[in-house]
DNA sequence: TTGTACGCGTTATCAG
DNA sequence: CTGATAACGCGTACAA
């Protein structure tokens, strides 16, 4: 780094003082006579002195880091999370170190954030292989998992929201209260947990209601505009009979409004729509999108909670599931609120 | 961390080699005989072995590391900057840490992310004051600002965009394609350099067509929905005669529009809306937005590169301005395109 | 090509 | 309350 930074010893020197008083002023946990500090800190400020952290978490054996693996951090549905996770962190005094796993191979991903550089990691799904998860456990190492529950065999709390119920009671509201019959689904990503179980949502729901499961009614969504445009384009285009469209998420309700509007059929009247997140443009879409809000924030907050009291080695529940609640906006066939 | 982590010396004593050894096929820098490399990896393998990043930074001096300072990782307008930033970073075979400045106070943001931790930071707008800057500065620390023109006495790079054209071609189009005379403007934070360059770009286009300035029509905006949301609200109550808003970004055209649907203006036939930033969201507003579009993704995918260079030592741009694009969609007043 | 030994800049322990 | 000094885990001259 740069040639001469001043050290502890520096700092010392101009204090008269040992460098154990140094330290110990300016972590704070062992008493050091008022005018000794006093001295200690004007003598940090004159010579510009700031710890070297590596060599801090060297001594120490702790990071006071917190580790994120995600996926992508600029999809509009991490914006909230991301939120969550910086006020948490933030909150108990520690640092984040966010990586970006989309661009990475699964196998290169092992070793950018595990026990060397942070004190605990939080893992949104698919982020980390199950060998490494494993790996990281066994060591004891803090862990907790964002809407993905564990293999059976490890241990590591979840954070993760009601996904079932949620989708569950907002088909059962385009059925019940708009009388729609043939909903088509947009599933997310093949094997993803919020996917699979949100996809369990609408078939309850229809079975509730007695209507049968039509599985040419399933169609990609991919949690993603451009391949749910597609998908809609392609079921409009053959002629499948449909009056509704339930969206796996948001971001993939926006590209099904856009294909039924390049199409001219008019939402909700001829087919109504719903979404599932709440993310922040689904109020502001035409029509405004029905949906589930997801406390994506909160699943933020409360993971770090958990992270934090699993590395001061204290309790934690397993398994923490967060309610969604509807929404419920103009695009389901709903009359606009004033 | 976890109680008996394997060190380097383990590795060593399983592969049959000395400490140095291990080092050296790790890292890769100096030759080693190719079957005693593979006796090592395989140690590293069967024990699980990762290195300690704290002791690795320590010895060698280097993080490997890039720091980013931001306001805040939420907000839609940074989506495109992490990403760039994050596929940047990634390509040269960084990591990075990333700091949320928003719920900071200015003066605790000091050491959080500095020449302690990384090899190099990027600074956006606002996240740092001057006094630190130039700190690190004096101490030949690589850093590259973002969006800011550094103080004069500071010879640090910038990449941002050409706002101030971007602004005046925008208003320009209002005037001379949609005959708009009465233009608002919803100016950004006091202060924010993207602010006072899109307004005076905002003013240019004005003289340039011979309007007169009139102060009454620049209200806030803050580059925030609730923010501009009010600020048109109170013009629109005040009885002041707009034919046009420019925002100073999309985020205070999302605020706009939302003010303009509630009081029941037509947009675009009584007034015409326009944004700059081309955020995601620009083309699935009603209408969709005209706007100016900002290469905030090449912004930071540029700021990593040349901090790159600063860091190997090597010559930099000390200023990358870079050019932004009319995007000409229904809220202005232009029919939509087939 | 490989091994030895020292240094990196702190914190923690143990005397005083 | 304060000071000396041994870790902390790895990189890298330097020597072999």
């Amino acid at each position: 780094m740069s040639p001469n930074r001043p050290q502890i010893a520096d700092v010392a020197r101009e204090a008269g003082v040992s460098i154990a008083t140094v330290s110990r002023v300016l972590s704070g946990n062992t008493p050091v006579a008022p005018d000794t500090a006093e001295r200690v800190r004007s003598a940090v400020e004159t010579l510009n002195y700031v710890p070297h952290a590596a060599a801090r978490i060297l001594a120490s054996r702790r990071t006071d880091t917190l580790g994120l693996l995600v996926p992508e951090i600029s999809g509009a549905f991490f914006q909230p999370l991301l939120r969550g996770i910086e006020a948490g962190a933030s909150e108990a005094g520690l640092d984040l170190l966010i990586h970006a796993t989309q661009t990475i191979p699964v196998k290169a991903r092992h070793h950018t954030l595990g026990e060397h550089n942070t004190d605990g990691l939080l893992v949104f799904t698919e982020s980390l292989d199950e060998k490494e998860l494993s790996r990281l456990n066994a060591i004891g190492f803090p862990l907790v998992l964002l809407h993905q529950t564990p293999p059976s065999s490890l241990n590591i709390p979840v954070v993760t929201i009601e996904n079932r119920a949620g989708a569950r009671a907002l088909v059962e509201h385009l059925i019940t209260r708009h009388d729609r019959r043939r909903i088509a689904f947009l599933r997310g990503p093949e094997g993803q947990e919020d996917s699979t179980l949100r996809e369990r949502g609408y078939r309850e729901a229809l079975e509730a209601h007695h209507l049968p499961f039509d599985p040419a009614l399933v169609v990609r969504g991919e949690f993603d505009r451009m391949v749910a445009f597609e998908s809609v384009n392609t079921l409009l285009s053959t002629g499948m009979q449909i009056d509704a469209i339930f969206s796996g998420d948001d971001e993939a309700a926006v590209g099904a409004l856009q294909a039924l509007l390049q199409a001219g059929r008019r939402v909700p009247e001829e087919i109504a729509v719903a979404g599932f997140d709440d993310q922040v443009l689904a109020g502001s879409l035409t029509p405004p999108l029905t949906t589930v809000r997801a406390p994506t924030e909160e699943v933020g907050r409360q993971a770090v909670q958990i992270l934090v009291r699993l590395i001061k080695q204290e309790e934690v529940v397993s398994r923490l599931i967060l309610p969604t609640e509807l929404v419920i906006r103009q695009s389901c066939g709903c009359p606009a609120r004033l």
